[in-house]
DNA sequence: GTGGTCTAGACCACC
DNA sequence: GTGGTCTAGACCACG
């Protein structure tokens, strides 16, 4: 349901963030829902509640979920909204990466056909 | 002729050393040209120069620099490829952060948009 | 009759607590009054009927409250000066609030603006 | 510098938040100046260094301090104003006391002179 | 059971 | 030296 690659530099918290946030913008959860507890997802994937929690913590600042005191947390009204434009840090983490290639000489032409290679074999 | 992005998660002097790498497949730089002196770079990007140092250091040893005692270094004759090389790894960090997108709910379409955008910013 | 704010860090059952001495303290309720059910409130207030019982419960203990086997609550012949007593606590915890805004650094001319403002919003 | 009452229900690192939001408005520290070390503020304050550096990422989050990695922290260029209309959480923690009091069965006259007497006693 | 705070201590990368 | 992430485990209050 939710895949962590702890491989990654980018760190684990922010993949929960994108992850949860990517689970409402496929449908998959919607507003309203019960989100999973902070223990019972740590324990699934393997993970130190602690760093759950920072995830959790971020994304109810933010709006993305409704923490309810000793009763679990939920998808907020506005988290479909939330996922959907927001996606504000991948779309940041993606624009940054490109800046990067850009700089780093890569030609428009050839981000073009990285991302038809990708969508190629994705599909 | 070199931009760095102080708030990113990406190493400064890693930065640095995409964006040589960068001006040289760009063809801006060629082999045989002096790179930047340490100090003025470092006084350019409002950076320590240790921070410059480090960069040039990696790439001396990378054999994309050549340091000549006492006068600044200059672009090596193999820094063409190695730029080249650069550029795999950029495209494999391109091709991962896509993935991540994906993963997070981040549809195609987004991706064109997103593309598209960053290609208008620049120019 | 009576509002709860979530989202506060205050406990639910204490909101609770304090809104039934409220409305002794202001009139709306007398001893001798029949207090809401403990369900029904519940659901008007759409809280855990468990919050709503150890509020009831702690009012009871404290003598603010009497309980009638089968039939309800009152509001006992001690509530009023009960009520009187939470506002002093009540108190302490304003003037408490006031001394930690201050360390922050707000001005005096903004506590009045904050009041005057809390004050046109209830109105 | 920065006062700290471990007693308080007010958790550590938002006082530390607000204490150092606080420092601003008065100017006692200036937009551009370097905030202290998370670690010199943990020892001085007698407190864990992650309590602070929780302190640190909200602050930094929120746009009130700059991080330079390795090199400190900083209060950011917007921090007056940040600190000074801000002072948001402070505000809303103190509208919400005014809330509950009101709530509570407290009067505008008691608040008034609650506030009165305050001011008196800091004088 | 739940989320929230705090401590302690490790490790990393950067300057 | 700096900030950042993560783990481990304790404690509290709430439902």
């Amino acid at each position: 349901m939710l895949q962590l690659d702890l491989r990654s530099p980018v760190p684990i918290y922010d993949q929960i963030k994108a992850g949860l946030r990517g689970l409402v913008a496929r449908g998959i959860l919607r507003p309203g829902d019960a989100a999973p507890s902070i223990r019972s997802l740590a324990a699934q994937l393997k993970v130190n509640p602690n760093t759950v929690a920072r995830a959790f913590r971020e994304l109810t600042l933010e709006g993305f979920l409704e923490s309810r005191r000793g009763d679990g947390s939920l998808i907020a009204e506005g988290a479909a909204r939330h996922a959907k434009d927001g996606l504000s840090e991948v779309r940041a983490g993606l624009k940054d990466a490109l800046l990067r290639a850009r700089r780093a000489g890569l030609a428009w032409g050839d981000v073009d056909s990285l991302v038809r290679e990708s969508r190629k074999e994705e599909a």
